[in-house]
DNA sequence: GTCTATACAGGGATAGAC
DNA sequence: GTCTATCCCTGTATAGAC
């Protein structure tokens, strides 16, 4: 847009990205800038020509993942059918998470870990709007008379959420666990939460 | 029992308890040696001749984390009915978080970030030993016929955990969001969450 | 904007007196 | 067993040339 210059790839850029890896992958304080510079092939000093400090590169990285994500979440094919609804959200929640790693493993760590405030300021907005989001479809499921009125709707989008967010931070070691179910793909494996989760609050 | 000084607390056990709440709350890396030494009323060179290395400090740290841990999950009451063990079951595992919070956040954070191969082994056993009791009890429920054939007893016990994890680990921030579920006691929290998991399991 | 060189604090770890 | 003093390295951050 703004530059016509190409093939540069600028550095800024390439100091997020690597960044955003490094981060993800080891978290805050186990990533040096040392590593990072090499890492985006720039030296250490450019680095601070374009970020005040480490935190406030960490903070960016956030920021950026945090927007990234908030498009990713799309909106969902509107059916009357709620069972159908409520496993599509499913899918794509988890999908989400899967099919970005690196932005999913930075945004759930900051939120479970929550040291930093700034940080969690940047990352509860995502898990609230999901989560309202899910609180709503299921409450439209009851008012619509699919779902029973008698189960709060909070617990049970915390229950999604929770399987999901399991699912992406643990399947590698449940693996090693000998626990079969995380050898099913995500979808296979939303679809058979939502598929129990159903039973226990339709009417 | 060896010694009969008494009074002393020796130097040793302060480092590992220092060095445990440390560890938890911020993990290994944002936990300095000197931190853990004044936390310790300990010289920095005092570490260093009770324990090899930092992280030999943290390795023995985990293992007495763990060892704790296989005390307190403790034997459930043999009810021969299923819906009773399980929520047993269920409220006895959060409570073990709950109750042991900086414990709990040190073996919950090895088996999530699981960056250290050797800590992974240590808290592995631990989620294993769980997971298993929880599947065999499930397994044993639809023997019974109190359960449901057709649900795979991995998933659900994957739910229940997962439910608890979460709640032990994010209840703080999903509070801030305005869920209100998360302002329930633990145990209000895992009856809710079983009795639609029982919902959707029994015959 | 990007680099080399450097400052300075703090990290883990050791030596050696007591 | 415990300390003080010290070593050496790497960490973040800055100065200043290009």
């Amino acid at each position: 847009m703004a530059s016509t210059h190409v093939g540069t790839a600028d550095a800024a850029s390439r100091i997020l990205q690597a960044a955003e890896t490094l981060f993800a992958a080891k978290g805050y304080d186990a990533v040096s800038l040392n590593l990072i510079a090499s890492s985006a092939a720039v030296s250490k000093a450019n680095i601070f020509h374009h970020f005040r400090s480490k935190s406030d590169l960490y903070f960016e990285v956030l920021r950026n993942a945090a927007a990234a994500s908030r498009v990713d979440v799309g909106n969902l094919p509107a059916q009357s059918n709620y069972d159908e609804r409520l496993a599509a959200f499913a899918r794509q929640h988890l999908r989400n998470y899967v099919n970005h790693p690196t932005r999913a493993r930075l945004l759930v760590r900051e939120f479970l870990d929550g040291t930093a405030q700034i940080g969690q300021l940047l990352t509860r907005d995502e898990f609230a709007r999901n989560f309202d989001q899910l609180v709503n479809l299921l409450k439209q499921g009851q008012r619509s008379g699919q779902l029973r009125d008698s189960f709060d709707p909070d617990l049970v989008a915390t229950l999604i959420i929770a399987a999901n967010v399991f699912y992406f931070r643990a399947r590698v070691t449940m693996r090693q666990i000998g626990a079969p179910i995380f050898e099913q793909t995500p979808d296979a494996y939303s679809d058979l939460i939502i598929e129990i989760i159903l039973r226990g609050i339709r009417t």
